[in-house]
DNA sequence: CGGGAAAAGTTAACATCGTTCACATTGGGT
DNA sequence: ACCCAATGTGAACGATGTTAACTTTTCCCG
């Protein structure tokens, strides 16, 4: 995916970006807890302390790794938002079971995206990542009005997300479903969104 | 709470059970990311390698302490749906609003139950501490088979158990109601669940 | 009893981690 | 052409998890 040139100038460039997928790939291959500022360095041939240059701390860079994965996540929701709206699909549906396939696909993104104690969670630009994903789950119901308070949730928006959110948790961090395939989990995320419909009924 | 005698003697007596204690003061006042073996051993008043005579490692005495939580957590459930029974009201939603109010109280308990790379998941006890605790949200359901699989959740089961276990996710380590105070998102939670409740209807 | 092995705690060391500081190198603007 | 700000380096520090060799206590068995 990303070709980088291996780094024959002293000064690297595109340090800054080069980390985030650094991260990347350590935290897909290896877990989240394997994501080290060590690790990071050498993976992009680089010493541990410049890293500092572009992050204040790791923590700076795990939020910048966060709120990545949030746009990452909010695009694959768009994205299903529009398929679901041209072939007349449920668009909430849609939308919802991409939350969960995602966190499927990338567990260690979606942890990621939520651990409070390791990101900055008062970052702006992570903010404004969970508010843009926040949006496309209420933007499945066509009937909520679109421009109330964003930090605001009806309890029936906030139904929505937190049982997409939860089943999504329980699959990576729970007790849930260990022993089934993706393909099942899938289809057990579907069956779920499905008995949810009759909370939305007018 | 737990008054310990301040160490006469050369052995401890009670080590494993202390730096669970310790686990657990450590985690409450400063978080999850403080809680260091060294640091839980200094509290104890005890040297730091002492403790790997308790447990394997660090990740054993955080399983340990998953699963302390875990049954904390279920201990809850359980009178909630006692008292819910006895009075009449509904058991799931009793059961449901214990499980965020739980989260709310003590984050750093609810964040320490589910976090899979930290902990040792495949632990029996773990495993055991968590059936139990979804069994409390499936006996919520008065009309639901009791003595199906374990393992297994019907897509209502986990409709329950999802909305509630996200919400208390969010709450926790999401952007939801950050400014907030305690008793409005336990409000919030408890509209959430009325207007889960129609999924429930037979 | 009494002695010895197992259980429980200690001390010192190691590798690794995040982080800092003084320094080296580069490249862009005047 | 030069200088300075930006960027990368190297060596160091304290903290952490973990191990190994050692000491102290308990308690069980003759």
């Amino acid at each position: 995916m990303s070709m980088k040139k291996p780094r024959d100038s002293y000064h690297h460039g595109h340090l800054a970006g080069s980390l985030l997928d650094a991260v990347d790939e350590i935290a897909t291959q290896f877990g989240l807890e394997a994501v080290t500022l060590r690790a990071c360095a050498k993976r992009v041939g680089v010493s541990p302390s410049s890293a500092f240059r572009h992050y204040a701390d790791k923590r700076a860079l795990l939020t910048a790794f966060a709120t990545r994965a949030l746009h990452q996540l909010a695009d694959r929701m768009e994205q299903a938002r529009q398929e679901a709206l041209t072939s007349g699909r449920d668009a909430f549906h849609a939308v919802g079971l991409a939350y969960v396939v995602f966190a499927l696909e990338k567990p260690a993104f979606f942890r990621a995206m939520w651990r409070e104690e390791t990101i900055y969670s008062q970052d702006s630009d992570y903010l404004a990542a969970a508010d843009r994903l926040a949006g496309y789950l209420k933007e499945g119901f066509a009937d909520t009005i679109a421009d109330e308070d964003r930090q605001d949730f009806s309890p029936l928006e906030l139904l929505a997300w937190s049982s997409v959110h939860g089943l999504a948790s329980l699959f990576v961090d729970g007790p849930v479903a260990n022993d089934r395939r993706r393909d099942e989990k899938v289809g057990i995320a579907d069956a779920m969104l499905r008995s949810l419909a009759p909370a939305f009924a007018r």
